[in-house]
RNA sequence: GGCCCGUUGGUCAAGUGGUUAAGACACGGCCCUUUCACGGCUGUAACAUGGGUUCGAAUCCCGUACGGGUCACCA
């Protein structure tokens, strides 16, 4: 095959240079892990922080995991956490296509770049003859490697179907460098000669990475951890096409124990499960930026950061070499304090169709009642079992009339009651503070606490030992008719 | 099994030869209080292990154990 010199130099001139590029470049395959939104995370602020270029690049050279809308699910995600790219198959750039089944021919033209340069070559085998699956981990020279160049030609000739492989030295080492784990080097002999181009024309991981970061101009490629032990062979690649190294930054593997990585398959929640269980995507990527790495020096006790802040702060050499457990725990304290720190009104919009979920009651107002719940959950989905007693005044035993500390029993509860309905009955206007006026006033009328008056009237007006907000909020929201009415229907229960 | 990587409290982690070994979550206690929360204060709890090097080691070197990754025409 003669080699189209013009081609090769024309795209060398695309290549953009002098800026930080970085690339996310998921398979599409519909599911965005929290590892994956991290990697995203990680690359997007190394781009941000150094006012380089963020690209979008999609890896769809595996024919058989093809899924239905998978790209969406990635767009939507990226779009919904405002990790913005600058480049990508929706938005174009200056190096694409950014899709890789549309570089196809490209990849083609680099894998025989590469035979005609001696680092690769054509393997003829079927699949079974020379690995897949023998259960063998040491194994022998493909068959291919050495093939006379008359036999080669030959067999393309017959249009014999073949693939391409990288040829590794059987001599020697190969030394890399990566940013978090620092200089790794390897014998040369325990890398195997790895596809390049398949069967099926299309490039794999491997070799579409290399090309495509390649002549996308990257200049840091952050990845899992699983691609360290390929990285030589990367390398190996880079420098048979002449090619500068990019900086390598690989992040070990977000996990859900000891012993296992998050995965779908465990049932470990995506992205948008996570919105879906009542998290705040803001809390959300505040956690995932800590999960794997920690600011150093000076911010090294600060915890809750906004994207900006983190644009700001990131550094990759705070980027941990051991695998981190996720821990749910700390996520609700996470999402706990962003919900806390929206301004009451946003707080109210985004509780609302929680709390309507349970609370379909009309009278009762949902800001006010958002305002008790702020400080009360951790996270929205915990929203419609805490205000159930709105609508329906659940069935709760006298036994709860009695509280220890509140000193208060069925008795001296039925003579509280029986002391504030008619003050609340009476009461010109019904408002919180009215409210709260009445039942303090009357207590210190009694001569008792406040508690011992306030536990019974909150027990009748919810019919719940816990509650968000206390007798006075309560009361106040429900209404001055369904609360006299819940108060007479306790008063019942402790006079039966 | 070969090769590579990792190991600070239950979890996330700071620390880069000399510290009383930070901080956060979780957990316990106390205070506040109208239940529960919130908030405030406070407590328990860690350098995997054995050898070196050094006046001195969580920090450097070697071994061991344990854990992870990889050895696909998947990414």
């Amino acid at each position: 095959m003669a080699i189209d010199q013009t081609f090769f130099e024309e795209m060398e001139a695309r290549i953009p240079k002098g800026k930080v590029r970085t690339r996310f470049a998921p398979s599409p395959t519909g599911y965005m892990h929290v590892g994956n939104l991290r990697t995203a995370l990680y690359t997007w602020l190394i781009a941000r922080h150094a006012h380089g270029t963020f690209i979008l690049r999609i890896e769809d050279t595996d024919q058989g995991r093809l899924v239905e809308g998978a790209t969406d699910v990635i767009y939507r995600t990226l779009a919904e956490c405002g990790l913005d790219h600058d480049e990508g198959p929706d938005v174009g750039g200056p190096v694409g296509p950014y899709i890789q089944s549309e570089r196809r021919e490209l990849y083609r033209k680099y894998a025989h770049l590469l035979v005609e340069k001696g680092a690769a070559y054509y393997c003829f085998c079927e699949k079974t003859e020379s690995e897949e699956d023998s259960g063998d981990f040491d194994r022998a020279d493909d068959p291919c490697r050495d093939l006379p160049p008359e036999e080669v030609q030959a067999n393309l000739a017959a249009g014999k179907p073949y693939v391409i492989r990288q040829r590794i030295p059987h001599e020697g080492t190969t030394t890399f460098h990566d940013v978090t784990f620092g200089d790794i080097t390897v014998e040369n002999a325990t890398l195997d000669d790895q596809v390049l181009l398949k069967r099926d024309g299309l490039p794999t991981y491997n070799f579409a990475n290399v090309v495509d970061d390649h002549l996308m101009g990257i200049t840091h490629v952050v990845r899992g951890s699983e691609y360290l032990s390929s990285a030589p062979k990367y390398d190996l690649l880079y420098k048979a096409f002449g090619w500068d190294i990019p900086t390598y930054v690989h992040c070990s593997p977000v996990m859900r124990d000891q012993h296992n990585k998050m995965s779908k398959r465990h049932g470990d929640p995506s992205y948008e499960d996570l919105i879906a269980q009542g998290y705040l995507t803001s809390a959300v990527l505040n956690y995932v930026a800590l999960l794997g790495w920690a600011p150093k020096g000076a911010y090294s006790e600060q915890e809750i950061f906004s994207l900006d802040e983190l644009v700001e702060v990131f550094d990759i050499a705070g980027i941990s070499r051991s695998p981190a457990i996720f821990d749910m725990a700390k996520l609700d304290y996470f999402n706990a304090t962003y919900l806390r720190a929206l301004p009451a009104e946003t707080f109210a919009q985004v509780a609302e169709p929680y709390i309507r979920e349970s609370v379909k009651d009309p009278r009762f107002d949902t800001a006010a009642i958002a305002s008790l719940l702020q400080a009360r959950c951790e996270k929205l989905t915990d929203i419609p079992e805490k205000v159930d007693f709105f609508d329906r005044l659940p069935d709760y035993d006298v036994s709860s009339f009695t509280n220890k500390k509140s000193k208060t029993n069925a008795e001296i509860s039925q003579s509280m009651l029986e002391a504030v309905i008619p003050v609340l009955e009476a009461l010109p206007d019904w408002t919180q503070e009215s409210v709260h006026d009445a039942l303090v006033g009357t207590a210190e009328k009694l001569g008792v606490k406040n508690a011992t008056l306030m536990w019974p009237v909150r027990i009748a007006v919810a019919g719940k030992l816990v509650t968000p907000g206390g007798a006075v909020e309560l009361c106040h929201i429900l209404g001055r008719e369904e609360t006299l009415r819940r108060l007479g229907l306790g008063l019942e229960k402790l006079r039966a």
